[in-house]
DNA sequence: TCGCAGGTAGAAC
DNA sequence: GTTCTACCTGCG
């Protein structure tokens, strides 16, 4: 099937967003296994010029499509929105078709998110692609992410799967979340899971206003305000949120405050206010604006 | 070899 | 309430 979209596939797959890794790239072509009605379908999608060429002609496939790369939001109206304000107008030009990057799963955007805090996108991503080698479910030659009540039980390092299981060579331990490469995160991607399989239904998040959901996520470990809010945002849909991490708060600060120092939280909260449901949107486009037009490279001096 | 970068948890202020 | 420090790992 055939889409008319204006989006730039590859910008938007690669552009670090924590719902997940980027999808794998065979010539021109993205493709991912993807959740349609419970049940995993082979996703591939390729860009020429204004259209997306997608591989299922499935009406609930298509809708799927549609929310993972946002195609229903109206860019051009938002390019209107930034082109209007003096600290925003050059933005659209750096980032021409950049859109949000949704999850299919919300929990596999939980634990990329929970992974992606102190970390680089290089390392998240590689940690996250072997997560779902090791423990996800096989499908074709794509791998799931699991399901939380399977990462619930997986060990956290070389020495616990020794003692735990019947490996008798502890050099040959390998199927423990440190030995994904995500560090101190490992325990709490584990209580995450065991949260998710146990006490909290993540689908609840979807009914709950932004400050509720914000508050709820907050509770679980490994999360804390900047988690939270890549979690709502990419996993769960609330544009509203605007994630602020250190990069975020020297843009801020150099568009709004004259590179006057403030806190992470002050940033957050004049981002929400300022921005309201673009803020999500204006963060990201932020964050590549800076990183393309050379001012990430001057604000770190 | 070692210093650096980057959010959170938990403690200290 | 805000601020400090330790936490893993890969990179330069």
């Amino acid at each position: 099937m055939i889409i008319k979209a204006p989006i730039n596939l590859d910008l938007t797959i690669n552009s670090g967003q924590t719902s997940q890794p980027p999808w794998r790239l065979n010539e021109d072509t993205f493709s991912n296994a993807v959740t349609v009605d419970g049940k995993p379908l082979v996703f591939k999608v390729k860009q020429s010029g204004e259209y997306l060429d997608f591989n299922l002609n499935d009406e609930k496939a298509v809708s799927k499509l549609r929310y993972i790369f946002d195609l229903d939001y109206d860019l051009s109206k938002f390019y209107r929105y930034l082109d209007n304000q003096p600290e925003l107008e050059d933005m659209s030009r750096f980032c021409n078709g950049l859109r949000l990057f949704l999850a299919d799963d919300p929990f596999e955007c939980v634990i990329s998110s929970i992974c992606s805090a102190n970390n680089s996108i290089k390392r998240w991503t590689k940690s996250i692609s072997l997560i779902k080698q090791k423990w996800g479910k096989q499908h074709m030659d794509y791998c799931m992410f699991p399901q939380s009540n399977v990462l619930a039980k997986a060990y956290l390092d070389d020495e616990e799967e020794f003692n735990l299981s019947d490996i008798k060579d502890i050099e040959s331990c390998e199927n423990n979340l440190k030995n994904c490469g995500v560090g101190y995160r490992a325990p709490y991607m584990r209580r995450a899971s065991e949260l998710f399989t146990l006490e909290m239904d993540l689908l609840e998040i979807f009914k709950m206003s932004y400050d509720e959901a914000f508050e709820t996520i907050l509770e679980v470990p490994g999360v804390g305000p900047k988690v939270a809010d890549c979690i709502l945002l990419y996993g769960f849909n609330f544009r509203e949120a605007f994630p602020s991490d250190v990069w975020i708060k020297r843009i801020v600060s150099h568009l709004y405050f004259d590179g006057k120092d403030i806190s992470v939280s002050k940033v957050r909260e004049f981002g929400m206010e300022e921005f309201g449901k673009n803020a999500g949107y204006v963060q990201l486009y932020m964050f590549h604006y800076a990183r393309m037009s050379g001012l990430m490279s001057k604000l770190k001096k």
